[in-house]
DNA sequence: TTGGTTCAGTGGTTCGACCAATTATAGTAT
DNA sequence: ATACTATAATTGGTCGAACCACTGAACCAA
């Protein structure tokens, strides 16, 4: 109740291309297209859907680019095993499509994160800019945004201060992800408050460069937020739409 | 020397919206064209480049889902900040665009490997099926593609074992820049035997279930290959083209 | 079998037009 | 003068038809 903005909706800007990629992304990853497929041509796919031709080869340059797709001159479309990508965008598509899958893929990322926040808190403290340290004094000074947003931008600066560049790329992603989830552990305000003091002692550590510390206190918060998040997908599980598909 | 068949060429095959991709991103990593900055029209764009509205149109369908550029109905294109977004796609033409920054990218991913892998082998131990442990044993029976592709694969096997898709997408991203890279390690015959040592070794422990000794086994063999990488780059520092900018 | 040719199918590009959403502008009422 | 409204201009989104470039398969000739 406190503070659940929720941003309003996504709203779907119509966009016809987002449609399709919808489509076909979903029986790509539900398996119904199987990788090596051929898919229809383009002519014959804008024919099914209605649509114009320029708008599927639209929606199927940003399927080519998420790497669900392999488009071949003069020969056809393919299926490509999305497995076997390394696209975290699609992973995200894969979150927020399956509800079956995404309490497991939070739990994943939690692990993730659980090993390699530390470390890069650790580095961070070696590595850190003056401006880098500047940058956490002020998200924490800042009494503008809520206390989610701040903790993603902590986080998002010690990557950036951890001078590790796929770290950050990584740690965006994860960002993407717990600022829609996060409220799961900030609704509560305990919670909120545990988490300001965090910001306050992992700057303190980082600022000076303190890397065992940094270390230490990263650990102790993750593995305090992992519990309760834990907590929370134990007692509700699947409080989500019923009736869906294996 | 040993084998080096060098399957003759890739061959870029045109495709113009390629081209066009690729100035509008070295523009924007090269910082020539700032966050939030306005993009020409999609017409003007056409005209400058002297194709077609169409042809850019596709061009902008894939910076929009690579993260670097956001397109807006009645308004115009924006240049993102990539590094606020999440896409390792995009991490990995900077990383063959930019050669200044790829050692010390690798270095990253590195690093990154090194903390990870080891906690991923033990989970590989841990959650493996009957058919990871398969899929494993088949890998190191094969004697026909090369230590590098045999390695990348134990490497993906291991990852699909432990059970956690997002790193399975983060070491495949891994993988594909090594596929390019790793001949820096596999190019010399004693490595190649050490390799397949730890072939046999880390699928013997993760088909026993022995997640302590396949953690070791993997935080060894990743000390061991870093120090060589490390080496290499220490020797051979730059030894690419001259007169890169900044 | 080998090599070259033809041909149909498919993706790639172009042109021109119109629809839809946003923004800027001018105008009106208060 | 201010605030609101209607209009026009700008920009992205879609459409349709046509042609180019590449691929694969069938066919033919040496």
């Amino acid at each position: 109740m406190t503070s659940s903005p929720r941003p309003l909706v996504p709203i779907s800007k119509s966009r016809l291309h987002e449609e399709i990629i919808g489509q076909i992304q979903d029986r790509i990853i539900k398996g119904e297209l199987a990788p090596g497929e051929k898919l229809p041509a383009e002519r014959d796919l804008a024919q099914s859907l209605g649509v114009n031709r320029g708008t599927v080869r639209e929606a199927l340059k940003k399927l080519e680019m998420l790497g669900l797709v392999e488009i071949l001159h003069g020969d056809g479309i393919y299926v490509k095993n999305y497995l076997e990508c390394g696209n975290l965008e699609l992973l995200k598509s894969i979150i927020y499509s399956s509800s079956t899958m995404t309490a497991g893929i939070i739990k994943n990322l939690l692990e993730l994160r659980r090993i390699l926040a530390p470390e890069m808190a650790a580095a961070a403290a070696a590595n850190r800019s003056e401006e880098d340290a500047a940058r956490m004094k002020k998200i924490i000074a800042s009494d503008e945004q809520s206390v989610l947003e701040r903790d993603l931008a902590i986080h998002s600066a010690i990557a950036r201060a951890a001078k590790n560049l796929p770290y950050v790329f990584i740690l965006n992603f994860n960002n993407q992800v717990f600022r829609d989830f996060g409220h799961i552990y900030f609704d509560d305000a305990e919670n909120r408050e545990r988490s300001k003091k965090f910001h306050r002692d992992i700057t303190a550590a980082i600022a000076g460069r303190k890397q065992d510390e940094a270390r230490k206190i990263m650990r102790d918060v993750l593995a305090y937020t992992d519990r309760k998040i834990d907590e929370y997908y134990k007692i509700a599980p699947t409080k989500r739409r019923a009736g869906g598909n294996s």
